[in-house]
DNA sequence: TTAAGTGCAAATCATTTGCATGGAT
DNA sequence: ATCCATGCAAATGATTTGCACTTAA
């Protein structure tokens, strides 16, 4: 079974409808692997089914990531980016001064939720998520030239 | 020597001018422990110096940000939350469900961080973050009523 | 004096929404 | 036949920006 197939029936278990909207919007996600922003799914969509309007787009996600099929995450660029639920999961550090992404594994978070389960009884969304701050080149960089204007 | 103080010196020291409008910012702030979005800085000051606009505002953050001394936090809400930035660290696991946080302290983050550091070079702000979960309390209002509507 | 900073109003821009129409079941 | 979902255009709302004026240093 396909994970197109896999998710179209997902969609139709929990009760909503299989529109042709929403099932090209799972189409376009599921043949990229890499997160798209609601404006990149329109157009790929559009690109074969032009169908398609910016509102379902979002109503669309909106669905998919309440089922669990879909995880948003805000990589710092000013729009949401969505890519479809990804086993194991895996999650991103973000150089705020290169934008430079580096995506790292699970393992490395799997400690933190376990900790927080146990302490507080939080179940984590530990799916992907974006950790910020500065890569190994820039902070050679940054010891080179001081960071900071002084005029 | 005073926070305020602190901050002002800060600024100074960067070779940015101190203006009533940065100083009535950093004053609001250091009066107020939690969080709060510019709208809110903004209110706040001008009911004591009206002499304040909203661009002034968010012109402040950025650079009171740039320097170190605020952190910037989307707790989830829509807008950026503000704070000046504190030590030791403190981070936030916030309910997607009921919307409670609950502030933990840096402890729990610091592992993550040296491993971050060690297995790739990579510094991250874990100044002031953010986790997104569901708490104890909606886990088992969760498995009572089921989560997905079937209409 | 003079570059840096501010005020104002308009622009941005992703996302959301109201409402009439259409279509999946 | 229902009523859920879509299209469209307008609204939202936080943040940003252009530009002329002001002021801290």
């Amino acid at each position: 079974m396909t994970r197109h197939v896999e998710l179209v029936q997902a969609l139709r278990r929990s009760g909503h409808r299989l529109t042709p909207q929403r099932e090209s919007v799972l189409t376009v996600m599921a043949e990229n692997a890499q997160h798209l922003t609601a404006e990149e799914i329109l157009a790929r969509v559009r690109a074969r089914y032009p169908y398609l309007n910016k509102s379902a787009v979002y109503r669309a996600l909106a669905l998919l990531t309440e089922l669990g099929l879909v995880n948003q995450t805000d990589l710092g660029r000013g729009r949401v980016e969505y890519e479809l639920h990804r086993h194991p999961h895996h999650h991103h550090l973000i150089c705020r001064r290169c934008q430079q992404m580096t995506q790292i594994d699970h393992a490395l978070l799997a400690t933190l939720g376990e900790k927080l389960a146990r302490d507080f009884g939080f179940q984590a969304d530990l799916d992907h998520f974006a950790i910020f701050g500065t890569c190994k080149k820039c902070q050679t960089r940054a010891s080179k030239h001081s960071k900071r204007h002084s005029h």
